[in-house]
DNA sequence: CTTGATTTGTACGTATGTATT
DNA sequence: AAATACATACGTACAAATCAA
């Protein structure tokens, strides 16, 4: 529940609230949110305080918007393995805006930035890719 | 140059101009960057836009804010070596607000979440590790 | 195919609170 | 104590994309 005397703001509540549904399973992968409208009316709070509590979730990774359209629980994406050799070098780092629309990577995702120990340079996609150790 | 007429968002103006600048390295690591309303007045825009911008270049990871205090260019961690060992699997994604608080990461960073081939798992903050595998 | 309703996106203004300088 | 700077919160208006009839 939202509560204006708590002491924290409006909008990290309702983004607590709407984690927890996820995490719980309440809201399901796929599943869609309630209109921004609809969720200041439930919550008593207005729609500008709604939209940066979605705002924060879809950084996180959790949710996925586009305009016109309802918000989303992001799916998880099929996973492609990606080997390490020895001597191979791994970071992780969100994209920059350009790297995002190269690689298809929505908001909220991080990339691997993988040295190979000869010293070419890959980018993968976060939400697509686990890496594993082959020596 | 923001150009109303663009069709682009001002935010999104703003915050291309900024990134360029700090990938230009004019705005350098732990440089300061004008106050919000400042950087209204210069490019003719609302302080909300301009804090829209802003926010964007958080969530990539290139600013720092904190309350009271000017933004910043975020200034690159030392980071540690975690080792692989053949088996031993990563994935990587944005930490929870709980893992965010008690790993000290800030808004903006992932994580990497490695899951020995034993299966234990662990996290480690993206902005401060480096993983080499080692087979 | 067109229209109208719905939903998210952009943009501004205002006011007030809180932390730092 | 005062000024500065970021944070929260509301309201309004209109644009643009999508959806449903």
């Amino acid at each position: 529940m939202v509560d204006r005397n708590e002491g924290r703001a409006l909008h990290r509540q309702l983004a607590d609230l709407l984690r927890d549904q996820i995490t719980a399973g309440q809201l399901r992968p796929g599943a869609y949110l309630p209109s921004e409208t609809y969720l200041g009316q439930t919550h008593d709070m207005s729609r500008t305080a709604v939209r940066r509590a979605i705002d924060l979730l879809v950084n996180e990774g959790l949710l996925t918007k586009s305009r016109g359209q309802r918000t989303r629980v992001r799916e998880q994406r099929e996973r492609r393995v990606v080997l390490l050799a020895a001597g191979d070098d791994v970071e992780t780092r969100m994209p920059t805006e350009a790297e995002r629309h190269q690689l298809g990577i929505p908001i909220g995702e991080p990339v691997f930035v993988v040295r190979r120990a000869g010293g070419r340079v890959e980018l993968h996609a976060g939400s697509s890719s686990t890496l594993r150790a082959i020596g």
